[in-house]
DNA sequence: CCGTGTGGTAAGTATGTACTTACTTTCGAG
DNA sequence: CTCGAAAGTAAGTACATACTTACCACACGG
């Protein structure tokens, strides 16, 4: 019957599995530009071009959708950060090292977007999902680089900072500057960088910040030195 | 039951403007713990203690609520934190400032959780508002930081690095680590800092991050206090 | 050619939502 | 005291939403 509208991805009968996974990928989108409570049911199924009805024999409830992606885009995140990390870290070469990793993050961020917004908006709506992934995945990818600042210290590399605090640090500058970007300035307004070069930047800035060398002298930068 | 002693601010009859401030009082907390979407006017309604239609009665719809919330949230934040970062400016003691914004920012934060929540919620869900409002108030704060930055870089006081950079840097350090804090890490297991320490943290970090002299000298002349 | 299992849907249902309407209570100026 | 206007509400209305039910279509082993 007229099959509707032009779209026409809906060659019908898919496997279960591939009409389950063009359903996800539908509602990733949505749930990311809308949130949990901002998406319909219905929307989710006109975009991906089915019945509603379908969806809730892929999907036992809409909660259940939604735990699904976020499980899935978590894992997919893990998975490629991780490798990055570990090769990186290998060589001890810390500028190669804190640019990639910034490169790395900014790339994931600006690349997909829905990525950081599912998992705010899971996490302010309180999803307890949310805090579970974060526990387990983002923690370990948060300890992975504390651990990697805290061998650089001991190896006098770096000067005695503390290695967690240090790792938010870095990552805050990155995740902040992608967040801003993404959220309340994407037309660059404020500070226009493309990624290699915000990488760049934010690692030298961190990395001069935990040189060894001028230990704490703090009324020596009060000077004005005449130019 | 119980005459006045507990609660009870039900006092009957309030005038229009104080009624007005109770609603919005009710209903941050609730869009700050739900989003726009998440809340519903009934709620607000029971948490003010009032009827549903009385906040017909004081606005128009629920975005205009909203609105006003958002508004005035931003305004107050904006003028306590440039009252500060004006004072502070004024010494030119930089350890002394970034620690104290840091500090401010943190506060903030802390104390105020249902703002953060406010402004990324109304972000998210694509809320002009939230957007014009960053464009006014958050960037303006922003170039205020970015200018003193600008500044002592002429000084001669800081390395030259671009001032809006290293503005996002500093304030990435600061901003991400109160979010994690109050989204994913409430119980501080990945980084448990009070607001004092770590502000002084980040602000040392960033201030030998941008401070002049150690450019590259990882072993050789380790000067222990110079003055 | 069947019957049966699986992919798929149109047309509901029960509930919840933002917003209204018609009405009552209280207060304070004249 | 009076009376009108403003504060306040109970009880809707119209519609949207998550989820169901009862049904269809098509493949395929027999």
């Amino acid at each position: 019957m007229g099959a509707g509208t032009t779209a026409a991805i809906e060659s019908r009968r898919l496997s279960a599995e591939d009409r389950r996974q063009q359903i996800i990928r539908a509602a990733i989108a949505l749930f990311a530009q809308k949130g949990f409570e901002g998406t319909t049911t219905r929307e989710i199924a006109l975009a991906a071009g089915v019945s509603e009805a379908l969806i809730f024999r892929h999907f036992p409830t809409k909660q259940d959708l939604y735990a699904a992606i976020i499980d899935s885009k978590m894992k997919e995140c893990h998975r490629s950060f991780h490798q990055e990390l570990q090769e990186a870290m290998a060589h001890r070469d810390d500028r190669a090292f804190f640019t990639r990793l910034a490169e790395e993050i900014l790339r994931m961020y600006h690349e997909d977007p829905s990525f950081v917004r599912l998992m705010l908006f899971s996490a302010l709506e309180g999803h307890e999902l949310s805090r579970m992934v974060y526990e387990t995945h983002v923690a370990e990818m948060f300890e992975e680089l504390a651990a990697y600042i805290g061998h650089r210290v001991r190896e006098g590399a770096f000067r005695r900072v503390d290695p967690r605090v240090a790792a938010r640090a870095f990552l805050g500058m990155i995740a902040h500057h992608a967040l801003v970007r993404e959220l309340f300035d994407p037309t660059g307004r404020l500070l226009n960088l493309d990624d290699r070069t915000a990488a760049r930047a934010f690692a030298t800035l961190f990395l001069e910040g935990v040189a060894r060398g001028s230990r704490r002298n703090p009324s020596s930068s009060r000077r004005i030195r005449a130019r």
